[in-house]
Order: C-alpha cells, then sequence, then structure tokens
DNA sequence: TGATACAGTTCTAAAAACGAACTGTCAATT
DNA sequence: AATTGACAGTTCGTTTTTAGAACTGTATCA
C-alpha cells in the first residue's frame, strides 16, 4: 500500500487518513478552525517550511477541505477558508483535542476551553450514537460489511489455510 | 518545532497529534479496533513495513495506548491490545470514520457499518455538547485561554528581531 | 531609496519510510 | 534428524519526504 494509493482503499478510514492523516496537515486544519485564513499565519504560528506548508495547502485545496479565496488584487493574494467539507471535520478536531486534554494535559490544565454558543457553557464534546442518543465506547459498537465492503473491511487479510495454532491456548 | 518536541507543547491538539498523528499510527489503531492483536495480524492486514511496525508499536506502548501482553512464553511472544488510554481514542477514530463515510465514499457505498449493541442499529456518531446535549458545530462554539494556556494556544512564533533577511545585502 | 509585508519557489542536507533479506525460537512434518 | 513454517522482530541499502535557509516578485510605506 502506496500512501496515493490511500484514497481509492475500500476503508473510510484510510481514504481520510489519506487527505488529512498526517501532522502538518492537522495541524493546518486547527489554525484554520482558530480563523487562520492566510499563508505568513499558518506559517509563523506553525513553524512549518513554507515549502511544505505550500504544498498541504495546495493539497487540502485540491481535495476540496479548503477553497482559495482572492482577497486582494494588487499582488494577487489569496486566503484559504474551510469549505462545508472542511467544516466537517470539526468532531474530528474536537474528538483530538478532548483526548489530549483527558490524557496529555501537564499540571497546568488544559490550554484551551470550548464555550459552546447556545448555551453559554464550557463544555466536553461527547459522542452519541444517532439512533438512540446513548454515549458511545467502543465495546458497545459492532461492525459489519456495508454495501461498499470488500471482503473485510480491512486492507488485505489474508486467510490462515489451516491455523493450527501454536501450543494452544493453556 | 520538531516532532519529538510535539508533545511538549501547549495545545492539546498538538500533543495529541505527537502521539497518534502519522498515518501508520493511524491504522495500526484501526486495526486494533477492529481486534487484531498480533504483529502478523497488523503486518499482513496493512501491508506496513515490519520495521516501521515495530517502531510504532514500541511508541504506542511508551505512550500507554497499548499494553504488551505475553499470550505465550515457549518463544515469547506478546499481543498488543488496546489500554483504557488506547480506547479513549474510539471517537477520534469515529469521526474520521465518519467523515469519510460522508465524504469519501465512492458509488458503492461505506465499506463498513456500525451497529450499536445497546439500541441494535446501525449508527453514525454524533458529537454534542456536554453541556446541553445539542449537536455540536464548529460555528457554534468559542475558544478561550484555559489554565495551562501560554499566550495563544498555538506554537510559538518566533521573534523577528529586525530581520534584514531577504534580498538585499548585496 | 530602502525597508517591509506577503506568498510563494528553489535548492541542498538530513530524516524517515520502503523493501527485501536475515535472525532466532519453537511446533509440526517428513 | 532434518525440514518447513509460523511468528516476531532486526538489519541494511535505497528511495522519498521534510527541514532549513535563501531567493523571486509585486506592491506599499516612510
Amino acid at each position: 500500500m502506496k500512501w496515493g494509493e490511500l484514497e481509492e482503499e475500500p476503508c473510510s478510514m484510510a481514504r481520510t487518513i489519506g487527505v488529512i492523516g498526517d501532522r502538518w496537515t492537522l495541524m493546518i486544519l486547527r489554525e484554520c478552525f482558530l480563523r487562520t485564513r492566510r499563508f505568513e499565519g499558518f506559517q509563523s504560528s506553525l513553524g512549518i517550511t513554507r515549502h511544505l506548508l505550500a504544498e498541504r495547502l495546495k493539497k487540502l485545496v485540491r481535495q476540496g477541505v479548503l477553497r482559495r479565496i482572492p482577497y486582494q488584487d494588487s499582488p494577487k493574494r489569496h486566503e484559504y477558508i474551510l469549505t462545508q467539507k472542511g467544516l466537517d471535520l470539526y468532531p474530528i478536531m474536537m474528538a483530538i483535542v478532548h483526548w489530549g486534554d483527558t490524557h496529555m494535559v501537564d499540571a497546568r490544565g488544559r490550554p484551551l476551553l470550548h464555550q459552546h454558543r447556545k448555551c453559554g457553557k464550557d463544555f466536553d464534546p461527547v459522542m452519541i450514537c444517532s439512533e438512540c442518543g446513548e454515549p458511545l465506547s467502543a465495546k458497545e459498537v459492532h461492525t459489519h460489511p456495508g454495501p461498499g465492503a470488500r471482503r473485510t473491511p480491512a486492507i488485505a487479510a489474508p486467510e490462515k489455510p489451516k491455523a493450527k495454532t501454536r501450543r494452544s491456548a493453556a
């Protein structure tokens, strides 16, 4: 499996990772959600090399996650703003931040709080089941192949022909 | 900003990305949630090089995301299972898969469906506010510095002392 | 005139990933 | 007894990516 092919894998996770699954892309996206729009803005707040930044922005535009919009004419200048497809990445970002808040903070506590405008309170994101509204956890979920499946959802998973599981289950 | 330093950034997103923010790590984690536990299992279903796999697994263990547990003695063999910290990554995984299901599927539809054992139905994950229970979207959220903040949540913003770096000096 | 802001591009060195082969233990075959 | 195969890595030479720094080019400001 090469990275260029990731987008075509029959796995929504692999495809998504093909788009946003590298460190800088994720950091760039974080900046987008913090309202950064311009090349210099990304560059100076992230410290990313200009070369990579240009490349990543291009890719994100190609993928329809960002839109490149002119904001002045004289020297042509553009800003990068999230499309709806990009905005839809929000749950991913929030989930990442929340895991960091839970498992990676130092003694000082979380660096950033999130306030929900609607209810006015600082909140944590909670993931629930769309059908019954209960919070989700890995163990309560069973996966099964959907219409776009190929063999396993996975990549290859070669069949073990006989599986004589060594010296047994004790 | 070098990658080794990412974990110390005053930003939960950067820290999390330092742990799980590369393509193979994410794919390995996906396998974990699909119940893969052993080296060969990861290797053959992902097609990752053995070298990288070994490295990533070690890192995940160091970070407390996986635990390495012996399952036989003769030749020492271990399996890798998710710790609670690892299981807590579930919302991230689900968010990623869901975005892929929404924006990256081909005509055949989604490769994998998720059934909630509790209610028995195939579901989508929905992210809500822990305080009021309403679904979240980027625009309804306001961020502000928390106790662990440093200036911006952001990274560094290198000091430009006077910077006559460019085209002159000639 | 000269400096600065902005958005890139180009180039070389360093780091990471790939690919394939190799090591070593043990179980089951031949 | 020797061979094969499963399993879990490690080693090493090659290719690909990234880092880091400088350069290009337009236009405004002082």
